[in-house]
Parts: C-alpha cells; sequence; structure tokens
DNA sequence: TAGATTGTTAATCGATTAACAATC
DNA sequence: TAGATTGTTAATCGATTAACAATC
C-alpha cells in the first residue's frame, strides 16, 4: 500500500476542513489573500501549525502577499474531496437527526446526506428536509443501491451497534457517531464520536477547575 | 493556586466520563467488579490507559477481583462533579437545540440544563422539553440569578460570537459550542468545540483512505 | 533595501504504551 | 502456590512549537 505514504494526521485534516470553512467565508467578504497567522486567529491554532497543515497539502503562499485565499480553498478542497463527491446516510430521525438534515440541508453539494433511515412507519417513506426517509430493514439495500459510503448515526444509545453493524455490512467504511457508546467496528471502517454528555461533563468540569487546561 | 497541583488531561477527563457512563450500564446489568480490560474494550481505550486514569482519580482496584464497579461509579462522580451541582444553560432553540434538551432532559441530575434562550418570540417566554425558554436579551439578568455557569451554544454561526460574549459577561466559565465557529473567550473559559461540518469531513476523508488513520 | 512572511527542520512537549515488582 | 491483575515508572511515540535561512 504505497500510493499516499504519508497520511496527514486527523488534527490535521480536521483544521484543514476548519481552513476551508474560514477561507469561504473571507471569499465572500472579498478578501483575496490572507496571512497565516491571520487564518491561525480565526481557527484558534498557530501560525507554524497553519504553515504545516497547508505545506501537507502543497500549499502556494508567498512571503509578501501570503497565500491567495481561493486557489488555498480550491487545494484544501482537491485534498479533503473524493472527486466523485461522497454520499451520506443518516440514521434515526428523532430530534436529533431532524436537526442533522436541518444543518446539513444544502451544504457542500460533493458530501451530502441523501437517504435516511427510521424504524418508525410515522416518519420512513415519505421526505423530510429534503431527505428521502426508508424504513430500516431497507438499509442494506438502499445503501448499495445509492453508492453510500459514511453514515451519520443519531440513535438511541441501546440501537446504535446493531445499527452500526448493518451499515458496515453495506459497505459503509465511516460513522459519525452520535450515540453514547462505542461502537465495535472492524479494521479500515473509521469512526469519530460525538458525545455530548462527555463533551457537556468535559465542560463543566474545567469550568470549575479554571484557568488549568484552557485553549 | 497551589490547590490542586496536577490537574488531569483533557482526554482523561473525557474518558473518565466516558467510563462512569458504562459502569452505571453494567451495575445496571447486574455487575459487581470489572477488570480494567474489560473496560478498556468497552472504552475503546487500552488496558493500561484505564488504570492511569483510574489511577489519577484514586483508585480501589484489586488483583483479584478488579474494581468494584459502585465505588468506583462513586468515586469518578467525585471528581468530576461539582458536589453542588452544576447548572447548565442553552442558547438558540432550534432544531438542534430542541435534540440537546431532549437528550438532557432527566439526565444527571447535577449537570442539568435549566434555562433556554432564544431571540423568536414564538420560542420565548414557555417551556420547551421541560425547560423554561427565556428571550435573550434576559440572558445575563437570568443567568446571574439562576447561577449558571455552563451554556451549550446551539445558535446559527453568526449569532455565536455575540451569544458568546453575553454569556461571558454574565459570569459563565465554559462552553459547549455547536456552531462551527472559532470563538474568542477571555482566558480562563474553557470552550469544547463539536463540529459537525468538520466531524463528517474528517468521516468522509478516512473512510476513503481506509485503514491508514484507524482508531 | 529593510522587513515581514514563507517553507522546512530541529527541539520540546505531552500523551500513550510497555514493562515489572507487588499483590491477592 | 501459580497466575492474572494491580499500581506505577520508564520508554516510545506523535504532535506542537520554536527557529531560521530563503524569499519577495
Amino acid at each position: 500500500m504505497a500510493p499516499d505514504a504519508s497520511q496527514p494526521s486527523r488534527h490535521t485534516v480536521g483544521r484543514l476542513s476548519l481552513y476551508r470553512g474560514l477561507l469561504d467565508r473571507l471569499l465572500g467578504e472579498g478578501r483575496s489573500h490572507v496571512f497565516s497567522h491571520e487564518l491561525a486567529a480565526l481557527a484558534g491554532a498557530t501560525a507554524s501549525q497553519v504553515r504545516r497543515d497547508l505545506m501537507a497539502v502543497g500549499s502556494v503562499g508567498s512571503p509578501v502577499r501570503g497565500y491567495d485565499v481561493r486557489a488555498l480553498a480550491d487545494t484544501i478542497g482537491r485534498f479533503l474531496d473524493a472527486p466523485e463527491g461522497q454520499r451520506a446516510a443518516l440514521v434515526g430521525v428523532g430530534h436529533l437527526g431532524g436537526a442533522i438534515l436541518a444543518f446539513f440541508a444544502g451544504r457542500r453539494p460533493h458530501l451530502s446526506i441523501v437517504a435516511a433511515f427510521d424504524t418508525d412507519p410515522q416518519k420512513t417513506d415519505r421526505v423530510i428536509l429534503g431527505c428521502r426517509c426508508y424504513q430500516a430493514a431497507e438499509m442494506e439495500k438502499v445503501i448499495a443501491a445509492e453508492k453510500i459510503d459514511v453514515a451519520v448515526l443519531a440513535v438511541p444509545a441501546g440501537a446504535a451497534q446493531a445499527a452500526a453493524d448493518s451499515l458496515v455490512r453495506a459497505g459503509v467504511r465511516g460513522l459519525l457517531n452520535f450515540a453514547p457508546v462505542r461502537l465495535r467496528v472492524p479494521e479500515g471502517v473509521f469512526v469519530e464520536d460525538m458525545d455530548m454528555a462527555v463533551s457537556l461533563e468535559k465542560v463543566a468540569f474545567f469550568a470549575r477547575h479554571a484557568g488549568t487546561a484552557d485553549a
């Protein structure tokens, strides 16, 4: 497996995604160039970190004008995005699932939620917030048919592992997991956890012990 | 500031919160003892890591039976939780805000969302999902009156910094930020970002480059 | 030019992992 | 006892930071 010798770290990829969002905003404001320290301030990073991250994607800055905003956004896009685009599914159309659909509706066309699944017949077989909602039982079939390769899990804790198993069986290679459970997945499947309970407890802890583990 | 010489890291605090959730579940299943490697498997960590984390809170394991589930949950609780309890606010009662209220409703009593804020008069001055919803203009007054010390931000990107400023002015020391924006806060205020857009892009990237940066 | 920034490497920092004597 | 696990330290690993010559 020699194709891409040195993969960027999870941290770097996360920041690149963040930079791109910031660059899009700067473009909207009519900015044509940025310096690493400006991007750093906006991203909550250091200039050194920004330069290092941009180096990883093949940056094109000049010591006088900094980086061309549009060119940089394009470069990051070529690095992060699949050329053919990527399709995501949502499992669980409850409060949270609805919020997720609303959040991603109309965002980046190369990474959009194209199918949702739920067990509740009230919610299935119709379009919710612009997204077709299927019965959970159809999951494997639809995922194959729609060429979906990543999924967002917004089901209750008790249902998460079973849902993950189905998704992986259907060929999904990446999961964004909102359920407060650690998923067991085979090697090669990437899982990112968004555990609100854990995060709020972290915030509460460090708020009390203020100034000790600050950003 | 010598009271607590060596603060645990952000990672450790996050895992401790996770362990507690797992221990609660084990208690429900009638388990009385666990070994570090069992907890590790459930938490997606290593046994070594678990032992180290537990050491930080003053663990009480035995080489023969492992850790007493109830005692360990209590010890972690004493470490993580404020003895007087902690009170949280939610800002932004849209799709996501509603999901957050639903998620935290009836959870840990020592860390609960006791007030919500929104600018939409349709939503304010009533109780939503068990939580009193106030007008955003009343924020500083209510936060002081209700002794709130952490807040969850679920407002659109454009409104996040202003909301954070108000919250900090009112005395909030910790923010859980769902807005896809990096907040500028004074030293001593802890911010944890939950950026769904960034996280999904990370998942998409590593799903394509599967097996390279796996958990 | 002088000055600030870039690309890039070396030094620092912190977290994870491995190791092992002590324990029951 | 023999064997597995604990508490704890030392070694490893990786990411962040600092430094600096090259650039415009």
